[in-house]
RNA sequence: GGCUCCAUCGUCUAAUGGUUAGGACAUCGCCCUCUCAAGGCGGUAAUAGGGGUUCGAAUCCCCUUGGAGUCACCA
């Protein structure tokens, strides 16, 4: 058969060529060792925490080696995609601060020497590679409808054989060129398959960068390259990208294993050199005992989005991606208590090859120390900007009087051994409602070990020494000069040697002063919380609760 | 079902033929402490099962079991 002809009759409107393409496109000068990686997402929803963690080691592997990192969409099937699909993704890697050199950098935004980044616009140049393959007889029409290829699958399950288009239920094979010629002259719908060399017997290998080397038998199927629509599947169109935008490593999701065979062969027969792959193990949930892959429809923490609402802090939440990466990173961490995630540097071949459970506790842990670790200043700046999008009416009340709100970010908030109670920035509300009259439901615990007149006598002799200006130390010698007036024991070790000579300690008195101003039994530092509020409202709120008593 | 990958404490994992099988989170106990949160110290807790190879196996081989992925004109 003439496949030129065939090649023209097929693709009369292509003209350029593979290698115009490849002047169009020349090989990137870069230095020695620089990746080249993508994230390469589908906009068929929002950011997935798999896409995230993803993107995250794709952007790591680029800008360790001053290489570069790409966005590309892969927007080849209109079906599927949805309404600021591609908005989504980028907002969610903004939010989570992936930096990303080339494609969509940002909403309005696409740079770089290499594209268009978006599939659906490089359909003449996947045209072209499908023509030139073509030409040389790997590829050819294939005119079967839907009803044949269900016939065919119905007939390969009942004899038990591989699924797929090949060997001799791959008819469209031979047709001949008076047949193509006729087809499409009736304007019959055809997709261009590839005409796969690959032998059942033989298999391939490959390396891959973290899971070592596989084996598997080699690709027989002849896969669809081109869609009746001219564009390409994902296969070809990975191929054809990832050949052209230079591509050193493809980092993807571990479920594309099984077309490596496909896109090994595809290479070959275009005479191309492979890139590396690296396929990353998926992020699993706990589901009644057993595990599965993180699920977009059934699980809100699949969404990136869920953890910018709740308000995990974003560096808490790469690091903890980064910790799943690579276990070394806990190390790093703590060597390194200052330094930002991107002096880390992360090793493909350490990373696990089996899914893990994304662990949600874990995850708190690691947030509750990063938000320890910031000045109150960091977290009232995190905060507000949290609240602003997400909680309006605690926005108002932080941002009304800035000191104060971060005066009560910095209780208990020793550069030694700072508090950890807050994980998530959604917490803020609760944690310290009694700071803000607005959010103080003038609710209060109980206190166990003192009777309500005790209680009261107890406030009434606090109120009239508090001295708002007293540092820590003299403020506590108050509180245990309370406890002397009221028969308390002074010291915690004097009342417990001997409990029934004292009504009471000090701890007893700090109690009752802590539910009053606050209603809680537990609160961070008490002084603090006093200093904070100011002389005024903490001695309206100990007569309110003396009010409350009566 | 075929093909592929995977299997160490509850969870994430370390240990590349010789370790009392280590760490982190969670959990439990004690200490510190004005309540919490922290912090300190300690505890419980794992090599899926069965066969080999070897002086010696979590580690290498085989089988079983279990889990995951994939078999589209979806990515």
């Amino acid at each position: 058969m003439d496949y030129n002809k065939l090649a023209e009759l097929m693709f009369p409107t292509i003209t350029k060529t593979v290698e115009d393409y490849e002047r169009i496109y020349p090989k990137r000068n870069l230095k020695e060792g620089a990746q080249v990686t993508r994230f390469a997402p589908s906009p068929t929803g929002f950011l997935h925490i798999g896409g995230l963690f993803a993107s995250l080691i794709s952007e790591r592997i680029a800008h360790q080696t001053d290489g570069v990192f790409i966005l590309r969409i892969e927007d080849t099937d209109k079906k599927r995609e949805v309404e600021n699909g591609v908005e989504r993704i980028l907002e969610g890697l903004k939010n989570f601060e992936i930096k990303i050199d080339e494609g969509f950098t940002d909403f309005d935004t696409c740079v770089g020497e290499y594209g268009p980044y978006k599939q659906r616009e490089r359909a003449e140049i996947y045209q072209a590679f499908a023509k030139k393959m073509v030409s040389e007889g790997l590829a050819y029409p294939c005119f079967c409808t839907e009803e044949e290829l269900t016939e065919i699958r119905n007939i390969q399950e009942e004899k038990k054989i591989l699924p797929g288009y090949h060997g001799e239920f791959a008819k469209c094979r031979n047709l001949s060129l008076e047949q193509i010629e006729e087809n499409i002259k009736k304007g019959l719908p055809y997709v261009v398959r590839m005409k796969s060399p690959g032998n059942p017997e033989k298999r391939i290998s490959f390396k891959d960068a973290i899971r070592g080397n596989i084996e598997m038998p080699e690709n027989i199927v002849d896969v669809v390259i081109l869609k009746s629509d001219g564009i390409p599947t994902y296969h070809f169109a990975h191929v054809v990208d990832d050949y052209l935008m230079g591509t050193t490593v493809v980092i993807r999701g571990d479920e594309w294993i099984s077309s490596a065979p496909i896109h090994l062969q595809m290479f070959y027969l275009l005479k191309l050199k492979a890139p590396k792959y690296a396929h990353i193990a998926p992020i699993m949930k706990e589901d009644e005992g057993g595990k599965r892959k993180i699920s977009k429809r059934k699980d809100p923490e699949a969404a990136v989005t869920y953890y910018s609402e709740e308000g995990y802090p974003v560096e808490g939440v790469i690091e903890y991606l980064l910790n799943l990466a690579n276990y070394t990173f806990e190390d790093f961490r703590r060597n390194n208590k200052t330094a930002h995630w991107s002096e880390f540097k992360l090793e493909m071949n350490k990373m696990s090859n089996s899914g893990g459970l994304f662990d949600l506790v874990k995850l708190n842990d690691v947030c509750k120390n990063k938000i320890a670790s910031y000045t109150a200043e960091q977290v009232y700046d995190l905060a507000i900007a949290w609240a602003k999008e997400y909680d309006s009416e605690l926005y108002s009340l932080l941002t009304r009087d800035k000191d104060f709100s971060v005066a009560m970010f910095n209780f208990d908030r020793n550069p030694d051994k700072p508090r950890k109670d807050i994980g998530k920035f959604n917490e803020v509300r609760n944690s310290f409602s009694f700071m803000f009259d607005e959010l103080f439901d003038g609710k209060y615990e109980e206190i166990p070990n003192v009777d309500k007149a005790k209680q009261k006598e107890i406030i009434e002799i606090y109120k009239e020494i508090y001295d708002e200006n007293a540092d820590k130390d003299t403020w506590f010698a108050t509180l245990k000069e309370v406890a002397v007036k009221v028969g308390f024991a002074a010291e915690v070790k004097e009342y417990k040697a001997n409990p029934d000579a004292f009504g009471g300690h000090v701890g007893d008195v700090s109690t009752v002063i802590r539910v009053a101003v606050t209603g809680r039994t537990r609160t961070p530092d008490l002084w603090g919380i006093l200093k904070t509020l100011g002389k005024n409202k903490s001695s309206d709120r100990m007569e309110k609760y003396i009010k409350e008593l009566n």
